[in-house]
RNA sequence: GUGGGCGUAGCUCAGCUGGUAGAGCUCCGCGUUGUGGUCGCGGCGGUCGCCGGUUCGAAUCCGGUCGCUCACCCCA
């Protein structure tokens, strides 16, 4: 075992087992959700150019300044495997000149994402995510919509104990001013607080709501509030949000401790958590940027989105029923000893390429017997034997769910595929 | 990075106070049978994570190390 090789930490194999229902999430479920709401998909590079992230999820965040896979090609380019989906969407918005297509632009992806963080339950150092971006437009139906969106994923995934925090960053301007009242009032409470959160009050005191530290949770609550510190358009614009979830009947949970650790994040953020996942309780989460694509050199472009944890929707929706790959082979081709393996070998791409049937031969010297028993465990409804018992036919076509059996002789190189199709075809139908 | 729990067959696990490894499931074969199911019998499969120590003798005790896992932190 100590020499064995095997998946990196933090990484796993998604086995068939799992991965009907990975696939179903994305493609029956998000999809079809996406294309009536008006969103393409997208599919950026998986690594880019480190400055991406750097600039544009901030420096001074954990995922940027400790998470990131990062390293240098050939070339000696810093690139770096995508740690999140917005910034590189925002990215190809700019490159694309793609505020000059009608707006808002909404575009959803599905991958892989990376950060380098130490796993535990529901965090893995590659992750899947299924987001959904819209940019171009700062109208507060788009917010809803968004949040909707996600809202009904998550539900139609099964996850339908989730709960819905939401809350309002406001501008750029007002947080810095509120920014700079926090950090006073943390020092003022300094000796209360956890070493980590003290340490990082110049950093982003914004954390510190977030803290499970108990002496640090006992100051944020009395801390002044982010959400009382915005202004009167940003609370008119997030009160407008919050009517339109109140018609779309979406419950939420107004929480003005609610941040988010990337620095592009203005105005409306959310974040749907799940009871039944652990210390990692947030299925999925986002909220406005407005600014962001300007940042990457693009024109002044509003936009808001979200991503969520494909791992931890599947946790959180509890599918307690594994649902084994459904076998629906059509035909199972089986070998007696004194087998024609060339005729059998002919007649299995015959029915695949000629009669689009799924079908399967031997591979592995079972016993007739073993052979049965293969062809019923990937549910075969038709069982074609070549060979027959001590030469009496050529070969027998038997139908696995009636179980009756005709058998063929004097086959020759002209017509034994035709009389033997026209057999499995019955079978198949029936 | 820090702390708790855990590393025995492909999977789930047993193995008490030290005596050089077991079960169930899976897989393969034989018999039974309705050529597949059931049942019966048999087989494949493990340097007990790794290294060192104590001991006549270590899966078991001690130390170290690696890995997994949960939590802190952070986030999807």
């Amino acid at each position: 075992m100590s020499d064995k090789l095997q998946a990196p930490k933090g990484t796993f194999d998604v086995l068939p087992a799992s991965s009907t229902q990975r696939d179903a999430l994305v493609e029956q479920i998000a999809a079809p959700a996406f294309a009536r709401a008006g969103y393409s998909r997208i599919d950026t590079p998986i690594f880019e150019d480190t400055a991406l992230f750097a600039r544009g999820v901030g420096e001074s965040t954990d995922v940027v300044s400790k998470e990131m896979y990062t390293f240098l090609d050939q070339g000696d380019r810093s690139v770096t495997l995508r740690p999140e989906g917005t910034a590189p969407v925002c990215r190809a918005y700019a490159e694309h000149g793609m505020h000059k297509l009608p707006q808002p632009v909404k575009l959803w992806y599905q991958g892989p994402f990376f950060r380098q963080e130490a796993p535990q339950a529901g965090r893995f150092r590659q992750f899947f995510q299924i987001g959904a971006e819209a940019l171009g437009s700062d109208d507060p139906a788009l917010d809803a919509e968004s949040i909707v969106l996600l809202a009904r994923l998550l539900e139609a995934a099964g996850a339908t104990d989730t709960t819905l925090r939401i809350s309002s960053l406001g501008s750029k301007s007002e947080r810095q001013a509120y920014s700079q009242e926090l950090k006073t009032y943390l020092r003022e409470n300094e000796r209360q607080l956890s070493a980590d959160v003290l340490a990082r009050i110049d950093q982003n005191p914004l954390r510190a709501f977030d803290a499970k530290h108990e002496g640090t949770q006992a100051v944020m609550e009395a801390a002044p509030r982010l959400l009382d510190a915005i202004s009167v358009e940003d609370r008119a614009h997030f009160d407008e949000v919050l009517a339109l979830l109140d018609a779309a009947q979406v419950g939420y949970e107004v929480d003005s401790t609610l941040v988010r650790g990337l620095d592009y994040y203005t105005r409306t953020v959310f974040e749907f958590t799940s009871p039944n996942l652990g210390a990692q309780a947030g299925v999925g989460g986002g909220g406005r940027y407005d600014g962001l694509v300007e940042l990457l050199g693009g024109p002044p472009t509003a936009g808001i989105g979200w991503a969520c944890g494909v791992e931890r929707v599947l946790a959180a929706a509890e599918l307690s029923t594994e649902p084994e790959p459904t076998a629906n082979t059509d035909v199972y081709i089986a070998l007696d000893d004194d087998a024609d393996r060339s005729a059998a070998f002919t007649v299995l791409l015959k029915l695949r390429e000629v009669h689009g049937l799924s079908a399967q031969i031997e591979l592995a010297g079972r016993s007739m017997k073993g052979q049965l028993k293969q062809a019923s465990r990937i549910g075969a409804k038709v069982l074609v034997i070549f060979g027959g018992e001590r030469g009496q036919y050529d070969a027998a076509v038997k139908n696995l769910q009636t179980g009756e059996q005709q058998e063929l002789d004097g086959l020759t190189a002209g017509d034994y595929f035709d009389r033997i199709a026209e057999r499995v075809l019955a079978g198949v139908k029936r």
